[in-house]
Formats: structure tokens, C-alpha cells, sequence
DNA sequence: AAATTGGGAAACCGATAGGTTGCGCTTATA
DNA sequence: TATAAGCGCAACCTATCGGTTTCCCAATTT
């Protein structure tokens, strides 16, 4: 049952989560009041974002502070690679057209 | 019910299936013989992956090859952009942290 | 024309997702 | 010390996922 780093993304509710702390860390309270759902709720995405270590807490007297850990992301941008290179080469391809109709 | 490009690369299997048709067009039948189900499961994920414009069908006789839209794909890139941003700033950070140190 | 092959659609199934409500624990405030 | 605030956990519910099996249709072979 490994929970990876996709299946995180996949949830457009977790990718708005990520977003917003990823300019400031915040606490489930401070989360919630940007949805239309529950604190629990927003804690179950939470929790989820942890085990795949995609942010970190901070505890602060009763308050935890929740915040991204945006080198975890470098990951998606791994599996991108393969595909970047594919549509790389087709701008490669282009560049090269486009030198060819300028020298004629 | 709108199916979009981050679900359908939640499952490890559909991933798989993109790397594989990246390299080159494949029947379902093809597709099918590298992974440890059937064809109609392979057949439902083909399913899901068109319905978000990620692969096209080319039809050859009775036979059909599935392809992968490669471009779709920077849809994912475009959303790793504002944390690529940010880990980009800290790296820009560390340089100056390290002209700074050089300084001294 | 009959049999085979490639493929999608539908019905079904167990497991999981994402949400809610209710509860209990800890820390802060009155 | 009593009350309130911040949070996680567990139980529960419905919808969806990913898979299988069965069936049917179109295009090839024989």
C-alpha cells in the first residue's frame, strides 16, 4: 500500500493544498477556511501528503504548521525528463525547418 | 465527471503504458503482453488516457495503434513551473550565500 | 462461407478514495 | 480549575477505481 508522489498529485483538493503552502507554511485551521470542506478533511489530505514526505510539520504550542517540501516535487519533474527530451527534439526539428526556409 | 491529465497519471500501469507508447504506436494486444493483465484492463486504461487527450487512435485494418500525445504532457510542466521557482531561488540563494563566503 | 483474430462494451466485484460526524487528547485562556 | 481552541483518529457512507469475465462486432484468413 506505498503511496507515492502521483497518486498525491492526482486530487485537485491536494494540488490547491500544495500551492497554498507553498508560499507560507499554515496551519489545518488556516487550510480549511480556503475550502469548501471539513478541517478533518483537509487533515486526511494532509496526512497523506506526509507519507509521501511532500511536506513536513512544525509543531508550535498547539498549533502545527504544515510546510511543502518543494525538492520532493524535483521527482515528478524526473519522470517528465523522458518526455521532455521527446518534445525537445520536435522544437530541435523545428528550429532546423525554419533555418532551412531562411536560407532560401 | 471531468477526467483530468493528473488522474490519469496517478496509476503506475497507465505510466507505464505512456513510457511504452512514447517509443513507438502499439495495439492494445501489443500493450497488453508487457504487463500482467488482461487486454480489456489495458483497454480501459487506453480508455481513460484518450478521454484526457493523452494518447490518439490511428485505426490500420482491424488492428488499432495507440500514441502518445506528447505535447499533453507539458500540461504537468506547466504546473511544476511555480515550484521549479522556487527551488530554483534556492539555489540562487546558496550562490550568493557562496559569493558572500568568497568574499570574506 | 466458416473460422480466427483484434478490439470495445457491459456487467459484476472487492478495494480504495474522499467526505462526514463524533470523539478524545493536548495546549491555551477565563 | 473550568472552558475553549487546535488537532488527529476512528467509524461510517457513497462513489469511483481497477480488475475480471462474458459477449458482440468488424476485419482477416483459410
Amino acid at each position: 500500500m506505498r503511496r507515492d508522489i502521483f497518486q498525491a498529485i492526482a486530487d485537485p483538493t491536494r494540488r490547491a493544498i500544495i500551492a497554498l503552502i507553498a508560499i507560507q507554511a499554515m496551519t489545518p485551521n488556516a487550510i480549511a477556511e480556503h475550502f469548501d470542506t471539513t478541517r478533518q478533511a483537509v487533515s486526511k489530505h494532509l496526512r497523506i501528503l506526509s507519507e509521501c514526505e511532500l511536506i513536513t510539520q512544525e509543531h508550535k504550542g498547539r498549533e502545527i504548521y504544515y510546510q511543502l517540501e518543494v525538492d520532493r516535487m524535483r521527482e515528478v519533474d524526473k519522470w517528465l525528463e523522458q518526455f521532455r527530451k521527446i518534445w525537445q527534439g520536435r522544437f530541435d526539428n523545428l528550429d532546423k525547418l525554419l533555418a532551412k526556409m531562411q536560407k532560401k
